[in-house]
RNA sequence: GCGCCUGUAGCUCAGUGGAUAGAGCGCUCGCCUCCGGAGCGAGAGGCCGCAGGUUCGAAUCCUGCCAGGCGCACCA
């Protein structure tokens, strides 16, 4: 955490390090929330030293309505069985207990309803917290993870015989949005493309590629969209070229038409990693895994064929792994492949897959156990389809119906930014309907817009303001005897709830939260903006403060965008 | 037949045990002498797929059914 700035200038006046230190004083110093959580707990455990902590997750949350308070805890209603009271008289004590413990802290504590207890906050409390998000400097919202693991994120891994299209994009999306959340988090990440250019259809490619380049049909199930041909050309000598050698070639220069794709759409890899490699070198990395299964006792020899017994772990049934005419299966690459990703030490593996690879999670789990993992240690996440429909038809992507999207035509029609919302505002398990013409129509209409908006209006108040101004209140000390305006403290609320909803969506592994914190913290903002004057305020007092939330305001707008990988525009 | 995912406003979707279920878009009606109107306010619009169950409390958990998507290879 950085210091307080006062202390750093030598500034004479009171540092707020005080009021910091004890809003931080609850174990995850996240959020001036936690002080609030853990009074809650130590009241909760004063009151019944024997019922189980943890035995019930009491919850502290933001309730629907302004008459609740600003938070509220069913503390009550989870305690009231264990100490045989009703859950009123539970939540009367507590209140008490709460009243004396967070003195100055809330104007009151009441008990509502069937037991519920609902915090009032004072002014001064919301101001003072409104000062810890600027004072976190660039641990806002950083950090919390429990435990910091090294994690790999493996996605997008799509077949490098054709371009990437909108499924692929949405994969690509999430993937990135994760592995930037998981990274602020306080994990270790490493972002990692399977790229399979071994194996029947990286030669189809090569084949598909040299029919065309000598003016034949393409090859039973091979490839013939446009860039088939514009490969064809490129590549020197295709049409007579050996065919291992062009396949190489074929798929060097898709790896790299991928990358370029990927770049403009804001996604970066630490590693591509070649599946052709799992299978050179003595004994290669697929032999060695086989050499691992055995020692495990998990493989076997029937009618031929090298078995995997991965029904030990569930799975319906036994799977081949070398076929009886010698031949490795595809599972045998991705046992291989994730063997190697154990040896390298990650602490957890996560897998970023397509629905129509979720027959096969079965099974990878059940390997990954068989090599002697830990099967919480694999994360295999499905990623639903995206649909196209145009004029009203829905129907699957495929390339033969020409029902196709490539991820090229999407940002060029909707842009990066409008692109990367629409795909992860919407969790990652339901299917997605995609209409580009109608997205295009759209696009001018998306959320995105609204919350970039807040954003560049914010900046452009500040530049107006001036540097010396905005520096000055950012480091100013809120008086304690503050009044604050509702839309006021319906801001503070929700850019103190940033961390919450990053720990949330890290947990689910569900960016899209995000995307709709973001949203809800623009809307927040617009309604502060339309209700409170901030340049030119008086007294100077309530300017500073409105200055400080302006900056707490684009300084978690940006931060939510930015994990989305959406650009935070200064003006627009 | 078996397995996974989904079913919430006209449309696209949030909401995985709490109080009167939300947002965006669309629709209706208001609002541009005011820090950026890509906006703001008000309103209409819901058997949360259906039926049981669990409990103080269920859109949320369990069971069954219905509908849609996707899988069930010694294919890749």
């Amino acid at each position: 955490m950085r210091l307080c700035p006062h202390a750093a200038a030598g500034g004479v006046r009171r540092c707020q390090a005080g009021i910091l230190r004890k809003l931080m004083s609850a174990e995850a110093p996240t959020s001036p929330l936690s002080e609030l959580r853990a009074a809650v707990r130590a009241a909760a455990a004063a009151l019944s030293s024997s019922a189980g902590e943890g035995s019930f997750r009491l919850t502290l949350e933001r309730p629907k309505k302004a008459g609740f308070g600003d938070y509220s805890t069913n503390a009550a209603l989870l305690l009231a069985p264990a100490l045989g009271q009703s859950p009123r008289a539970v939540a009367e004590r507590l209140g008490e207990d709460l009243t004396s413990r967070l003195d100055g802290l809330v104007d009151s504590v009441e008990v509502a309803g069937p037991g519920f207890l609902n915090f009032f906050l004072s002014d001064a409390w919301l101001a003072r917290a409104t000062s810890f998000v600027l004072l976190a400097g660039d641990d806002w919202g950083a950090g919390g993870a429990e435990p910091a693991e090294r994690i790999l994120v493996e996605f997008v891994s799509a077949n490098p015989t054709g371009p990437m299209h909108v499924g692929h994009a949405r994969n690509a999306a999430y993937g990135d949005a994760l592995s930037r959340l998981l990274a602020l988090r306080g994990h270790s990440v490493e972002r990692e493309f399977y790229v399979n250019d071994f194996g029947t259809q990286a030669r189809k490619l090569g084949e598909s590629i040299q029919a065309r380049a000598r003016g034949q049909q393409a090859p039973e199930g091979g490839y013939q969209g446009e860039y088939v041909a514009e490969l064809a050309a490129e590549i020197p000598r295709a049409a007579e070229m050996d065919l291992d050698q062009l396949t190489g070639e074929g798929i060097e220069r898709m790896v790299a038409r991928t990358r370029a794709s990927l770049e403009k759409f804001g996604v970066a890899f630490d590693r591509w990693f070649f599946e052709h490699k799992l299978h050179s070198g003595t004994p290669s990395l697929v032999e060695h895994a086989f050499d691992v299964l055995e020692e495990q006792g998990r493989s076997y020899r029937s009618e031929g064929a090298l078995w995997l017994r991965t029904s030990d772990f569930g799975d319906d049934k036994d799977r081949v792994l070398e076929r009886s005419s010698g031949d490795h299966t595809y599972f045998a690459s991705d046992i291989a492949y994730h063997q190697e990703k154990r040896e390298r030490g990650f602490d957890r593996l996560i897998d970023v897959l397509g629905a129509d690879h979720h027959g096969y999670v079965g099974r990878m789990h059940a390997a990954f156990q068989a090599l002697g993992g830990e099967s919480d240690r694999l994360e295999l996440l499905i990623m639903q389809f995206v649909h196209l429909v145009s004029r009203g038809e829905r129907s699957s992507m495929s390339k033969r119906s020409g029902h196709f999207v490539t991820l090229d035509e999407l940002i060029e029609e909707i842009g990066v930014d409008a692109a990367r919302w629409y795909l992860l505002a919407r969790s990652h398990d339901t299917t997605i309907d995609l209409d580009i013409d109608l997205a295009r129509e759209q696009s001018s209409d998306n959320p995105v817009y609204y919350v970039q908006y807040a954003h560049a209006r914010i900046s452009s108040m500040l530049d107006r303001l001036g540097e010396q101004r905005v520096t000055q209140a950012a480091q100013a000390e809120v008086p304690g005897d503050a009044r604050l305006e509702p839309s006021e403290r319906e801001l503070v609320k929700k850019l103190l709830s940033f961390p919450d909803e990053l720990a949330e969506a890290e947990v689910r592994r569900a960016p899209h939260r995000i995307a709709a914190y973001a949203l809800e913290l623009a809307q927040a903002f617009t309604a502060f903006y339309r209700d409170c004057k901030v340049i030119g305020v008086e007294p100077e007092e309530v300017e500073t403060r409105r200055i400080q939330l302006c900056l707490g305001a684009q300084k978690t707008i940006a931060r939510s965008l930015e994990l989305l990988g959406v650009s935070a525009p200064r003006s627009m």
